[in-house]
DNA sequence: AATGAATGAGAGTTCATTCAT
DNA sequence: GATGAATGAACTCTCATTCAT
């Protein structure tokens, strides 16, 4: 998107916006992030934006882009080394909400992008569903959960998730000085992995099959 | 919050007000919806806003009070007419969506909250959770679904209604002269609900009841 | 043109920016006259500008239909007095010249209009000339100038007009504090006028009418 | 003037440069003309721009004397061929609107050097007028013409081919896709002269003398 | 000789808010 | 109670110019 740099030193510069920009949306907000704050983040002069990004809204993207690509990562990578799908779900589920309390960026930025860039609101979820979609299906298949129609399920996944998470994350940030937000507690994890495990569960046996 | 009317003429203009800036807010975003807008759209002069609010941020927090009751007043009303628990979720439920199709405001309006007033989104949020907890109390001690912690499955519960409702409300918004976003269709809503109603569902008697 | 205002208060305060702005453009240029120095001439807010019009094209054109008002009216008035065409269209050009000597503004203005307003530039030429059109077509059609196309020689003494009136007034405007410029002296005015009579008079007969 | 080139790469380059300037100049003129713009146009690096030039202002007045130099050397060219002075005249004239014609950059460049560069502007039309005087002098002394004062007849004859020119050439090049603007047409061009003809035209003799 | 990344002063413009009417 | 003229801080963005490479 935008301008890219010829040199070395403007792919730095870039992307020491880029990481800037991502602070400022996520402390105060698009709309109270002004292009001035984010270069003095970044450390660099006021010019020096408009040499990468078309404005405001451009940076945006990027860092929606960047922040959804990443979490996704994460997701996947905490996914691979589970022994089976249900497994899967929990660590992918887990390394969500490790990766929003280490990012309340995350959260703060996405739930502005309505009105700012919708096209980058619905390119985030649908990327994230999309990776759900590809785990229940191949779970379904597979018997491990009962049959269903995996895209409600998805993002009825998500939205748990980021709910669940919102209200953690936010709500701590709340707290003046709070620090970093703690993970969510773990009750709390398995209470909701139950819910979603029975939630999708294969049928019982009729009878339990047994003599 | 803020002035009160004290004649019949100054409540019927503040009243105007409050629904010419949910309209306004709903269509163009909080940071756009500048006073002068709510003001045209209500039909007063612009000085006749402080009248009776302290800014704009003001008039928001009444907005979000104001969409927060009628949304619940909405879904208490269709929970009554329910013959048990699980059929009051579900009404409950129908009738948060559509009221959502009906007013998408209230998704455009909360997701900004966060960074425009905290409070109110907390406000939101903790309100209807609160009706759900209370339900879902009822249920558990009624043996009508199993042994939880009501307060994590509540927030999931809203979460799953937050995100299919989004989705259907606010894709179909992006559609170009989509009119009056549709409701969520039968299939979808009975597919979700299936997944919540094993979620929260009682445990099976350990050998099916047996001998 | 732009915004009427609605009260006496107001249309106190637009006049006083089209005459601050007509000040501001003649001293300065079209470029370098920023809506601050504009604002600061009237002794307005910054702010007070915008509420009139809608930008800084909008005053400037504005500016130039009031001088082109203003110097055509000049003109009318001054040739109102003469005894015949000839003598008209003397006086004309002496309360052209006049004109201009004390609104220096007008030239200044003008030859900016190009790229800023080509509009306004038309405008402005075109009236002028429009003025000329009709004196020559009277004083041809009273014999008293040789039959011609009117509208080129309209055209050639406006060019004669503007670049003697140019040549007088801007090189005097660049003598430092040369305060305002003085009339044309009348030697060079009255050579002007013998090349122009003479360029229109009527066919001397043909042998003097002799005896 | 600024820097003059040591290898002939650099002439060369230094001459793209002037060139782009002369065309950006006049397609969008001096103010919006940025350096960007001007050596993107000669293909050309930014910072090499001030490698040949002190700054916009000082490539301004080198376009200006260019098109000076190249303007008065068509007429004096054009001048060479004809009989006599009065045939010089019309022909000068008439290089003088083919060269206009072909480089509208000229009006376009000129009108805007009141502010950008006063000393520019009038550089530019006292040499040309210096070329008139240097014609009427000689043909007054040769009886051709009248006896008159031969600068304000030279500066009247520069303002009708100005404005007859820019008449031409701006109007034209106002209509969409006009392509090069066509020559002023010739029985336009023949009323012009009959006007400026017999406006020096010597006086008719007495009666001829007689007897 | 040539380049383009970097800069910041200054431009046009918006808008929440005040206040005299 | 109602109005809208007035304000100026704060915003986004441009561009002539410098300088290290």
């Amino acid at each position: 998107m935008s301008t890219t740099p010829r040199t070395a030193r403007g792919t730095r510069t870039r992307a020491r916006l880029v990481e800037a920009a991502e602070q400022v949306f996520a402390s105060v907000g698009y709309h109270d992030a002004s292009i001035v704050k984010i270069t003095e983040q970044a450390g660099v002069g006021l010019g020096t934006f408009y040499l990468y990004f078309d404005g405001k809204q451009a940076i945006f993207d990027e860092v929606v882009e960047d922040l959804n690509r990443r979490v996704r990562q994460a997701m996947t990578e905490a996914a691979k080394a589970a022994a089976n799908r249900i497994e899967a779900e929990r660590e992918g589920f887990r390394a969500f909400f490790r990766f929003t309390a280490e990012h309340p960026a995350l959260y703060r930025i996405i739930r502005q992008a309505e009105f700012v860039s919708p096209g980058a609101l619905r390119m985030h979820y649908t990327r994230i569903v999309h990776g759900y979609v590809e785990g229940l299906k191949a779970a379904r298949d597979a018997g491990e959960i009962r049959p269903m129609d995996v895209d409600t399920v998805a993002w009825a996944l998500m939205g748990i998730g980021e709910m669940l998470g919102m209200r953690w994350v936010l709500w701590h940030a709340d707290r003046e000085g709070g620090g970093p937000a703690p993970e969510i507690p773990e009750a709390e994890f398995e209470e909701m992995m139950r819910f979603i495990e029975r939630g999708m569960a294969p049928e019982a046996p009729a009878d339990g099959g047994g003599a």
